[in-house]
DNA sequence: TTATCGATGGTA
DNA sequence: ACCATCGATAAA
């Protein structure tokens, strides 16, 4: 298994190329010496001030800093006062957008096989917090992503709208979430069936 | 099976 | 007053 860090060159282009390119990625959260391991397989992206849903959409203040920031950063977040999610920062210095990682598989022994599925308990499950906020995971001995030389090809990504950003107007619709067609761990909205716009290629 | 709701705190 | 969530519970 090959887990040198993507560099930040592979983070510094655009965002849904990134996004994309993330599925069959692994997470790898290192906390001394023991490495945590998951392989990514669902994914949305947030891009630019005019995409409602993204924080970013309300201009640059003190949590967004991050995002206008240098990619291949973390940005880390609270969310309903008890989650984190964990967006990795793209495309280049000034421009805000980032790739929400919402779903894994376990890559590690002791996981079961859907604790890695919603963007919160993955976070919860590898121990993601505030703390790495801002970590550049490009030359993180905490957190990076590594390539595996894991092969995805096109057919196995399917689209969909984001989920929970029914408040983003417009944006709502846009299929910016990407996930494997052929993994069990990704989420889902209602019971039982995946969402409806999940069928387009 | 689907629907609703509470926990809990940063942000603007 | 929101909110890129989750898990529990209730209703049907």
């Amino acid at each position: 298994m090959n887990l040198k860090p993507l560099k930040r060159k592979f983070f510094a282009r655009n965002t849904e190329q990134v996004a994309r390119e993330l599925l069959g990625k692994i997470i790898v959260r290192q906390i001394n010496k023991q490495k945590i391991m998951a392989r990514i397989t669902e994914v949305e992206m947030y891009r630019g001030e005019n995409d409602l849903a993204c924080h970013a959409s309300r201009g640059r203040t003190p949590r967004t800093e991050t995002l206008y920031g240098e990619p291949g950063h973390a940005y880390v977040y609270l969310i309903y006062g008890m989650y984190y999610c964990f967006n990795i920062v793209t495309e280049v210095k000034d421009f805000p957008s980032a790739v929400l990682l919402r779903a894994c598989e376990p890559v590690s022994k002791g996981f079961d096989e859907l604790s890695l599925v919603g963007p919160g308990r993955l976070c919860r499950e590898l121990k993601i917090t505030k703390e790495l906020h801002n970590e550049d995971i490009s030359k993180s001995k905490k957190l990076w992503v590594a390539d595996d030389d894991f092969v995805v090809t096109k057919k196995e990504i399917l689209s969909s709208p984001r989920i929970g950003v029914d408040y983003a107007r417009h944006c709502t619709s846009w299929p910016w979430r990407f996930y494997l067609k052929n993994s069990k761990a990704v989420s889902k909205l209602k019971t039982g069936s995946r969402i409806a716009s999940d069928s387009r290629a």
